[in-house]
DNA sequence: TAGTTTTTTGAAAACGTTTATATTTTTGAA
DNA sequence: TTCAAAAATATAAACGTTTTCAAAAAACTA
């Protein structure tokens, strides 16, 4: 009737629970036959463990976290697709949280239900994350760069991106270039930024403030700052870009539109180049040329860097993985 | 240095560890002033409950799993997010299990770690079913009816979507309609069509057999399929029907792809009708007009009768959700 | 003040495991 | 056969909680 435990299949095979315990976790001490017949009435009673005694009492659970406040968008669904993989590979069961709320993410870290926990898109405080390094916590984080003596990070290299999409259009022939930018103080955003601006700055060029809008990261707020930029630089007489980098895919999409709606053609007028390389990237008209993110190297990186803590070693070092650029439809040569 | 635990709480603050149990979790039967002194103990220690030793206990764990064998593709992103986001208001915590191991799975599940679980794209043994239900496990389908003493259903009604379809393009004024089927016996493939036909039948209309073609679900498979059946078509003298209804967006995308091709314009020439309404369908072009799945809805019911269940409701009926006929630009009248 | 009731606290059991140690059984040598 | 050694099994403690029940302390009552 309710479920079977271990006490039931030893007082069924006529033998203490101890003995049950090692015949089924292979400990080589029980004799042959007595094995063979607890392992028949385990069978038969269909008794399965009870994880969390289990979990209690070892005071290992063979699972990682992986926390992130939302999942939204193609990037995750791969990710934990990866994830789930490597861990799997690697004996690790691979659990998910979806949470924003600060004080629940972190009862549920510090609850012993994790021997590790990845993190994506959270706040969290420099308080709570000296508290999991004081608790030795391993943590690898998968969207900024952070070690401790129990924690490292995977991140992708967002200046090199922003570098090569800047190099690929100096190439095309492009000398005006605008960036659309995701949130004041987005650490991607900022990098892509950068990179672009060093790779400009190399061949002594800039991108003036005029050119830099605020997209968002979002597609309706790219499209209005595009929109709303080209109207006041026809107003002004100010030259149009030749070609617009945006933050991230869904922005160079919300660029597009408002550019084809004031009758620009892409790319035979206006270049665009976005980051992510979204589903949607391959399929938009014109397909967009885009900064590809190794995604299944991320989950692989994280979750071997995460096993080293987890197996004991410190100070891990940070990995900094390159993006690959995808070249569509979106940029050509001028 | 190592986690803090009751015990440290109890010492600390010299009183016993059932008392600092009450005091912490609100049992009102503590004296204020030693409750106050506690919370501060507990505070300065940095105390966090070991939620496996609760859960031993209590025998709850307020927790919901989530079980899939992949998580690719929009739909997931947007079903699970949309159950975290009700799972975490009704206060219970979601934990996304992503594996396509059936001992594993079946392990998991019956590991006294959720409360109930929510099933989705897996291969269970009617064998498992009967003993979940058996360990009176809570259980939620997804992705196909099922009812049984502890376990029920919250699916999409793709027979009524296969109709509406069907309505939508008759009234159009197509009368020669094909079909994409997607893997033979998949279920939503066979309700669709079923749907479809009884929308032809109604006036007397039928899909013709060479009319019913393969397209697994997959882009390039209907691809394919569309191909060959149009050359043999012309090789052959046959119509070329007016309208394709894919079994499922991707699919219609690879119709798409195929008809373009072979210089058939869609809509001009062509109407294509997909179902999902996955990312993509909107950014394609011709943006594809296609049968949304209330994804959010069907989280909210999904939750709301896995916690009827967990409360101890027994037979709760399952749910048949309607989907949303959307209509873009890819079939038009004739 | 002494007895009684009420409030507050503590000791111990329990949840389902694993494992260290103790006990029993079996084996093999003399 | 007997006894020591080896092998197999059992007992009991432990993991970190909550909760029942008993004990102690405080608050009334007469």
């Amino acid at each position: 009737m309710t479920k079977v435990t271990i006490k039931d299949v030893a007082r069924e095979a006529g033998v203490s629970i101890s003995t049950v315990s090692k015949a089924l976790n292979d400990v080589n001490v029980v004799k042959p036959d007595t094995k063979k017949h607890i392992l028949e009435v385990a069978q038969r009673l269909e008794y399965s463990p009870n994880l969390i005694g289990q979990r209690l009492k070892s005071g290992s659970t063979q699972t990682i976290g992986f926390f992130t406040s939302s999942v939204t968008g193609p990037y995750f669904s791969l990710l934990m697709d990866a994830l789930a993989h490597f861990s799997e590979k690697s004996g690790y069961g691979l659990n998910v949280y979806i949470s924003s709320d600060r004080h629940q993410i972190m009862n549920t870290i510090r609850g012993n239900l994790f021997d590790g926990v990845l993190l994506f898109d959270l706040v969290i405080s420099d308080q709570d994350l000296e508290i999991l390094n004081s608790e030795k916590m391993p943590v690898v984080f998968l969207d900024r760069k952070y070690t401790s003596e129990y924690a490292t990070s995977v991140i992708f290299d967002s200046f090199q991106a922003g570098y090569d999409v800047g190099n690929y259009l100096l190439n095309l022939g492009h000398r005006k270039i605008a960036y659309i930018a995701g949130f004041e103080g987005v650490y991607d955003s900022e990098q892509r930024l950068a990179g672009l601006r060093k790779a400009l700055a190399e061949r002594s060029l800039a991108i003036p403030p005029s050119y830099l809008l605020q997209g968002l990261f979002e597609e309706e707020a790219a499209y209005n700052a595009v929109l709303s930029f080209i109207r006041s630089a026809r107003i002004q007489g100010t030259e149009i870009p030749t070609a617009f980098v945006a933050g991230n895919d869904i922005s160079a999409i919300g660029a597009m539109k408002a550019l084809k709606y004031e009758g620009y053609n892409v790319p035979e007028d206006v270049s665009v180049i976005g980051f992510d390389d979204i589903d949607i990237a391959e399929y938009f008209s014109p397909a967009l040329t885009t900064i590809r993110n190794p995604i299944a190297a991320q989950a692989r990186q994280s979750i071997n860097l995460l096993l080293q803590l987890i197996k004991g070693e410190r100070n891990v070092a940070a990995k900094v993985l390159p993006g690959e650029l995808i070249i569509r439809k979106s940029a050509r040569n001028i």
